[in-house]
RNA sequence: GCGCCCAUAGCUCAGCUGGAUAGAGCAACGGCCUUAUAAGCCGUAGGCCGCAGGUUCGAAUCCUGCUGGGCGCACCA
């Protein structure tokens, strides 16, 4: 007969095949109909807080990897920490205001922009922000990412613009914030100022060339005199020059007087040759060495405008190129305005901010500065003050944006003064105060604090919250106080930043208010803020809005934002609070493809997460998450992707297998007692305990791929490959309600239910699917999101048996290879087949000595037999010293319900073609005879 | 150019404060099974520990330099 229908064999509807991508966004439907986040949160409200604030991207552009990883990495921290006693409330953010977004709505509006007024204008920018916080809100919610979605916080709320002015008014109150006309990263395409952040350097051609300066001034140097002498510039940026005040040179170098043509020029004497070639002067001679100490404080006269410049020193001058005599400009340069200060020089930047010379440029006013260059070189060449020209390509600051060549440019900003009210060291002293992760992060942003310079904090744009400040027309002082700024708070949270544009100065004064100075006429300043500071008071504008914490527990975002969102929020944070926003900080890696490099559009080696959502589903994708070391780049390959979606299978059909061998387990009637359980089920717990212990020490260090390579492993070697194989027999053959069953199944029980629970912050989907086909059980939680993860359990440990099974695996394993061989051989194919006879030398002997008939059974084999002396053709061990193993084909019969080969088959009249231990069952089972 | 970081099998990771033949899993290759079956089991192979020096009885581990990569900063008059 057939005895198949009388074994206990696995049954489940848990899929094998997980049909990923069809099957999350149903769960996603169900977890939002039912309002999950709220449930959780409610069923949670009583446990301790665990704030993790999230960073806000920003709402333009569809989700890359980099996003998907950040997020999907929160979502593990933030799920793991509910399993382990916390409530975890999550608020996602979005980035709404600023550049990006402005200009492609300046793009989409076309011609028409210039004519709609700025509120329209205003109007439209709010609407494109939330048209992509819509998007990628959706697409973070088809990640599995649980949280509050339906109450993020956007910097273009009402409320939160509200707040931002409120954290620049306490700025402006304590004294802070600074105005001063410095020169500045400058877009004339976008006419805005840039922060150092929005400017990138790529290749652009330039004009280089050669000017002469006459000198002034009697340079006391004897073999001069009576001679037309000239100090010589090397300049890219000719258009710089009307701006120019002075020529630098180094205090250290040497220069020299070289005369040529009937002129006298004064070159670094390092780079004369080079020069005087340039010129195409094939001889020239050297008229004296002087250092420049000597000249310092001459005056030149400037090549075309009538005034001079005066000869200064400075140290950042090199012998690279040029003439080691340099232009300066202090309106143009940065280190140019420094040596300006020093020397009190004029700032002079000639230029408005759409890059056209005013007025103070004189001929070339009205010029733009691109083509006024040919202009002036041409008015030099016919004044003879141009010595050569030529083009240069070099590595030139371009802006982000729209990708043209930036300018400096001396203009009035805002500042948040470093040092005003000691804000620096206040900063460096609060970042020893944060737990950084990892630990170097603090290093690196220590060192970006110390050494930056002051935060600018205006933009001349319009998309983004105003600075709020007002100035006396009279006498030009900010006037600020409580009444103001109580009204600008109300005016914002009723209308929003607009208000300050849609309502007359006078509205947000005390009436008949009067300067100091007795003015009565104001002026609102048009500027708006660095977005920077939008994000950077989000400690404000949604944690303490919202009654939540801070400072937070923790922030979490790309190493970036070290000079980020980490900084902006420290800064504003110790600038008003004294405290860091957070008490951690932890950052991850760059994704990166798997060669290690970047993705770029221009490399084409990009992968989007909606690609892998696809293809994969978010499972993989998460699993991805946690299976990489973020603290290095993290890499990404469709290699990768496919090795993560094998392991996955492996962990789901692993989970299936425990689920359909439990369908007629009822965990509160057949659970047997730890003590009662078989030795190899209680090796098996002990197993599962070291892995809860790994998962959970992964889970609290943040270290993900620990909880994954745990998981893999646990689900391959030890149940796959060693304890589902050899229970096999038991859950098969045995009386369904034996206790040796049940003792087998007690212990899948816990393994399953507590394996779900540690893969849930990962695998939420699939924990979620296959939880509802565990048995019935009224103990159990129904909602994996609010339950805990298992304890742990030293009863479990159990590490005399862990040892001793060590070293019966390893005796397994040798077993298997000889068994291999007999394969190989075709003397067996199922391990069934074999019969095996073995002998160990005198140690393994004592600990083996009652341990035959479980090798017997661990290595899957019919009859396993020990003998004192090696047996005949027995193939000896390379491992383990004095082992011999000999297989034979068994030459029993093979019982036909549990294929073991036994002697006793064929002794049982009813049922001749069974073993006897099948025959037992059988019969108990009530099964008439064949 | 400067600061911080990274480099171990084809892939993802272990390898603790220096200690013996550098470990797993996956993938690869070969075989078995058909009672987890678009599954499962067994076996085999695979490493100049980025490169070069140095310290040490001993280096994947510590030091220096280099190469490649990442993030950030600066400069390019």
């Amino acid at each position: 007969m057939d005895y198949r229908s009388t074994l206990n064999l696995p049954q489940t509807k848990f899929k094998m095949k997980a049909n990923l991508t069809q099957k999350e966004p149903e769960f996603l439907k169900k977890w939002e109909k039912e309002g999950l986040y709220a449930e959780v949160q409610e069923a949670t409200k009583d446990r301790p807080l665990y704030l993790l604030h999230d960073g806000p991207p920003y709402a333009n552009g569809h989700l890359h990897m980099g996003h998907a990883f950040n997020k999907i990495l929160k979502d593990m921290i933030l799920k793991s920490k509910r399993m382990f006693g916390y409530h975890a409330p999550y608020v996602p953010g979005w980035d709404c205001h600023g550049l990006p977004i402005e200009l492609n709505v300046d793009k989409e509006l076309g011609a028409k922009k210039k004519e709609i007024p700025k509120l329209s204008f205003r109007g439209a920018c709010r609407k494109y922000a939330g048209k992509w916080v819509k998007t990628q809100s959706a697409e973070f919610k088809r990640f599995g990412v649980l949280a509050d979605w339906d109450n993020p916080y956007l910097t273009i709320h009402y409320s939160y613009e509200a707040a931002i002015a409120r954290e620049f008014n306490r700025f402006l109150t304590n004294g802070s914030v600074v105005r001063a006309k410095k020169p500045v990263y400058w877009c004339s395409s976008c006419t805005t100022a840039l922060a150092e952040a929005e400017v990138e350097y790529d290749d652009h051609t330039s004009t280089s060339i050669y000017v002469k300066f006459p000198v002034a001034s009697d340079l006391g140097i004897p073999a001069l005199e009576g001679k037309q002498v000239s100090v010589v510039i090397w300049t890219t940026t000719p258009w710089t020059l009307p701006a120019n005040v002075a020529v630098a040179l180094h205090p250290k170098f040497d220069y020299g007087a070289y005369e040529a043509n009937g002129e006298v020029y004064i070159l670094a004497q390092g780079l004369a040759e080079s020069a005087m070639h340039a010129f195409g002067f094939a001889e020239y001679t050297e008229v004296c060495l002087f250092s420049a100490t000597e000249i310092e404080g001459l005056e030149c006269h400037h090549p075309f405008l009538p005034r001079t410049s005066k000869i200064v020193l400075a140290d950042y001058v090199t012998l690279e190129t040029g003439t080691g005599c340099v232009h300066t400009a202090p309106g143009h340069g940065r280190e140019d305005y420094i040596t300006g200060l020093k020397y009190e020089l004029d700032v002079l930047s000639p230029v408005d901010d759409r890059g056209v010379f005013t007025e103070e440029a004189g001929k070339y006013m009205g010029m733009h500065i691109n083509d006024a260059n040919p202009v002036i070189c041409e008015d030099m060449q016919a004044s003879g003050h141009l010595l050569s020209q030529n083009k240069m390509n070099h590595s030139y600051p371009h802006c982000w944006r729209c990708k043209k060549p930036v300018i400096f440019r001396a203009t009035k900003q805002w500042f948040i003064g470093m040092d005003n009210n000691d804000l620096r060291q206040k900063a460096l002293a609060a970042i020893k105060d944060v737990t950084w992760i990892p630990s170097w992060g603090m290093e690196r942003i220590y060192g970006m604090v110390e050494g930056r310079p002051d935060w600018c904090l205006s933009r001349q744009r319009a998309w983004g919250v105003p600075i709020t400040a007002i100035t006396c027309d009279d006498c030009g002082e900010i006037m600020n106080n409580d009444f103001i700024n109580k009204r600008i708070d109300e005016f914002f949270i009723k209308e929003g930043a607009d208000a300050w544009f849609a309502h007359d100065v006078k509205e947000f004064m005390e009436e008949g208010f009067q300067c100091l100075c007795g003015g009565t006429s104001f002026t609102k300043e048009e500027d708006i803020l660095d977005v920077w500071f939008d994000s950077g008071v989000s400690y404000a504008a949604v944690l303490e809005e919202r009654g939540l914490e801070t400072p937070a527990d923790l922030y979490l975002e790309g190493s970036d934002q070290h000079r980020g969102w980490f900084q902006s929020a420290l800064l504003a944070s110790v600038g008003t609070r004294g405290v860091a926003p957070y008490k951690g900080v932890l950052t991850h890696g760059f994704v990166v493809d798997k060669h290690g490099k970047k993705m770029s559009k221009s490399i084409g080696n990009v992968i989007a997460p909606e690609e892998i959502i696809k293809q994969y589903g978010a499972e993989i994708l998460r699993l991805w998450v946690s299976s990489e070391d973020y603290r290095d780049d993290i890499k990404i390959s469709d290699e990768i992707l496919r090795q993560l979606a094998d392991s996955y299978r492996k962990i789901r059909n692993t989970t299936r297998y425990l689920l359909s061998n439990l369908g007629d387990f009822n965990p509160a009637t057949d659970t047997i007692a730890f003590d009662d359980l078989e030795e190899l089920d209680r090796w098996a717990l002990s197993q599962y305990e070291r892995l809860k212990r790994k998962v959970r020490g992964g889970y609290e260090s943040f270290e993900f791929h620990q909880v994954y390579h745990g998981l893999q492993n646990f689900c391959t070697v030890t149940l796959s490959n060693f304890y589902l194989d050899i229970i096999k027999d038991r859950l098969y053959s045995e009386l369904p309600d034996s206790l040796s069953r049940r003792s087998a199944q007690t212990v899948l029980y816990e393994i399953a239910v507590g394996m779900l629970k540690l893969m849930t912050p990962v695998n939420s989907f699939t924990a979620v699917e296959a939880w509802d086909y565990l048995p019935e059980d009224a103990a159990r939680e129904d909602n994996l999101f609010i339950a805990l993860f298992p304890d742990e359990n030293d009863d479990y440990l159990q590490d005399e048996l862990h040892g001793k099974w060590q070293q019966l695996q390893q005796v397994r394993g040798e077993i298997t290879k000889v068994l291999e061989l007999a394969r190989r051989e075709k003397i067996i194919g199922h391990p069934l087949e074999a019969e095996v006879w073995i002998s160990v030398g005198v140690d393994l002997a004592e600990s083996l000595a009652d341990q035959w008939q479980t090798l017997e059974r661990i290595a899957n084999v019919s009859k396993l037999n020990h003998v004192d002396a090696p047996a005949v053709g027995a193939t000896s061990s390379e491992t383990i010293a004095g082992l011999t193993v000999l297989v034979k084909a068994a030459t029993t019969e093979k019982c036909e319900r549990c294929w073991t080969r036994s002697a006793t088959v064929g002794s049982h009249g009813d049922h001749p073609e069974i073993c006897s231990r099948c025959h037992a069952v059988v019969t108990a089972l009530g099964i008439e005879e064949a």
